[in-house]
DNA sequence: AACTAATGTTACGCTGTGTAGCGTTATGGC
DNA sequence: GCCATAACGCTACACAGCGTAACATTAGTT
């Protein structure tokens, strides 16, 4: 197996243009390819607008944004929010490095220094003092 | 290229091959590159042995695995450990998609269901008892 | 010296991504 | 109504990465 089986898409398929495009459109909640351009332009990367509407349209294909129209003007939105998306992200790289576990993957966050365990320590409160409160 | 340079490893990066490779690598803790071709042989994926030295090769150019000779035998051993990478590989992931947010990341696990508040709660505690029973 | 096991070199096709040119189509102004 | 213009779609192309492997090279063993 693994061969044809079809993968739904997996947040890391995406490029360096597409993800900076994406961080804006999380950025804003909702862009033209306009305010795409004009925003990478400032942050040093001209591009032409063909450019940003393929990316666009790609990211779109892929899932991760969906558009409405305005009076002829396209506008982008999200089609999940990111922290949906790292979540999956995460979820992928445990199954496929730590054969499953999140603990392992934890531990190893720690060990990388991506966590500190009082910072763990926290988060486990906060979000469990969070759902709670939330509760479904 | 400057081999100097420290290179992002990002599991990312990693083809599909490369990745059942390394899990094999880490699995066994050394293998040869005939031990991972009967590996992948059982697990339906007959391959010359050519292309698994190929793969073997760019791995360790890649930074994820060296070798040592042994009687015209080449040993390869992980060069890191899984949860490492994987770690990393978070940080990025946390660093692209949630703007540096651990917590942000985290509560996105929480709501994509790979991670359940009672399950963090408990992991939580394991770390900080693992670390502390560990030493600083 | 010949045989053989183990490795290295080179390559080729495919897919994905960055990047963009050019064609198309509504809209508003003249 | 006609045209300039804005916004969009389609097509393409080069380049890199990965899967895959044939062929060349080298070093022990007999």
């Amino acid at each position: 197996m693994a061969s044809n089986i079809t993968f739904d898409h997996d947040p890391a398929d995406l490029g360096e243009l597409e993800r900076a495009v994406m961080r804006l459109v999380w950025q804003y909640g909702e862009v033209t390819a306009e305010q795409v351009r004009e925003q990478l332009t400032e942050q040093d990367r001209p591009l032409k607008d063909s450019t940003i509407r393929t990316v666009l349209r790609r990211l779109e294909e892929k899932g991760y944004v969906t558009h409405t129209v305005e009076s002829r003007t396209f506008r982008y939105r999200p089609a999940e929010s990111r922290q949906l998306v790292a979540g999956r992200a995460v979820k992928r790289i445990i199954d496929r490095f730590c054969d499953g576990s999140v603990e392992a993957l934890l531990v190893g966050m720690v060990d990388s220094e991506v966590l500190d365990r009082s910072e763990l320590q926290r988060l486990a409160e906060r979000i469990a003092a969070a759902k709670k409160g939330r509760k479904a």
